[in-house]
DNA sequence: ATAATAGTGTCTTTTAGACAATATCAC
DNA sequence: GTGATATTGTCTAAAAGACACTATTAT
């Protein structure tokens, strides 16, 4: 880095926040709705200034708290937060040079936020469905990279217990990578492999009865992040 | 993306460039000598600041030109070029808030810069002792994480061959693998495994010697950039 | 009992890894 | 020839994928 001394063009930075959910049997992404030009009634990812003194994952971590209240980190009411890539199109944003550092949350099924204060516009939206629609700036793009991240880390990391509540079944589990994959997985094999990954799961050593059929056992994520060998989209 | 109208504060955008390249058998990284303050006569990343109406991606190529001659893309005096990601904590620079986006060059082999003028304290080192040293800023995590991502890639990408001339042959492509993962690889199972992925690999139908033993096969990087499925550097 | 879901076992195909054997060069 | 590297082939162990079968619940 060799400074110019004086002269630097002053950029504003942002923080967008892709944050993915499985609910109701889809990929659902927070979006909120924009009150201003340019825009103004668009679809957007729900984002903001990074302020003075505030570093990019911290003000990342400031907007998911303020757009559904999880905190970053693992456990209950918390979600997997990760940078996911920056966007500096000097076109971008009409009205003045924009650079947006976009972070990938992962979260398990939230309520529909709250109907008022800021995140008055915010609603969960299906991904194809908010890929369908028009969504503000580059965004649709942005969006498309984070499910991309997200789909990509779930072969080769344990990533998908972000998606589930603290406990949970191994079909909860197998239900999670085929809704964000979109493929139908063999419910035995898809079993012995994740309980066969050492690391992966940690039984709790207790059972939940949901409808008919046999109770399945809880389980919670294991220490272990990263799959060797990864699970595999194809053959 | 909601602004406050008028007050956001602003930044400084640089990119800086962690390129990579295997030579004398090593990994080795491009590092300057700072000539001012702060970190003066410490080695960095190459970098600068974004311009005005220049893209990330753009500026970074820009700087990859000017330090090493290379353009982005494959193919002769090609090199790999992507976004790596984004370091903005508050007190990176001493002297003012600037956010730098990393971006990662993968390289052939590269003559050593001529010494004189911007480049003139730019060199390759190897990337241990580069690390083994101090680092202006917080570099050394930055190429740490650049470092690691091309392990990465190597995996389940077909990126080793950004590492090679246009053309090149199987051993060199394994010593590729065993430099950057500092692993040892069986040359028999790795023949194998390359030649047998379809599309990563394309026979040019010449061979070359080089000292004694059997001439070798030349190949160029084929279609496939993913690779199905990966190589891995553990069982 | 019947239907539904959870979990185990078994078999086949594919792949990884170890390593023997052959091919083609420099010397 | 000898030594070096390239390439092919063979064998074994591990993993993936298909799928029969058992276990435990609601109704």
């Amino acid at each position: 880095m060799s400074y110019d001394a004086a002269g630097y063009p002053p950029f504003a930075v942002t923080v967008d926040l892709v944050a993915l959910t499985v609910r109701d049997e889809a990929l659902q992404v927070l979006l909120v709705t924009r009150g201003e030009e340019p825009f103004a009634g668009v679809r957007a990812l729900p984002g903001g200034f990074v302020r003075e003194g505030e570093g990019l994952l911290a003000a990342a971590e400031r907007e998911l708290a303020e757009e559904t209240g999880l905190h970053a980190g693992t456990g209950a009411g918390r979600a997997h937060l990760e940078q996911l890539a920056t966007y500096g199109e000097p076109d971008r944003d009409p009205r003045m040079r924009v650079v947006s550092v976009a972070h990938l949350a992962l979260a398990p099924s939230l309520p529909e936020p709250r109907p008022g204060g800021d995140a008055a516009a915010a609603a969960w939206l299906v991904v194809d469905e908010a890929l369908a629609g028009p969504l503000a700036f580059d965004h649709a793009a942005i969006l498309r990279d984070g499910v991309e991240r997200a789909r990509a880390k779930l072969e080769y990391t344990s990533l998908a217990t972000a998606f589930c509540t603290p406990e949970f079944t191994v079909s909860r589990l197998r239900r999670v990578y085929e809704i964000v994959w979109g493929t139908p997985l063999d419910p035995r094999n898809f079993h012995r492999k994740v309980t066969s990954t050492p690391g992966f799961l940690e039984d709790t050593g207790r059972t939940v009865a949901d409808g008919p059929g046999r109770p399945a056992a809880l389980f919670r994520a294991g220490a272990t992040t990263t799959l060797h060998p990864p699970f595999l989209r194809e053959g």
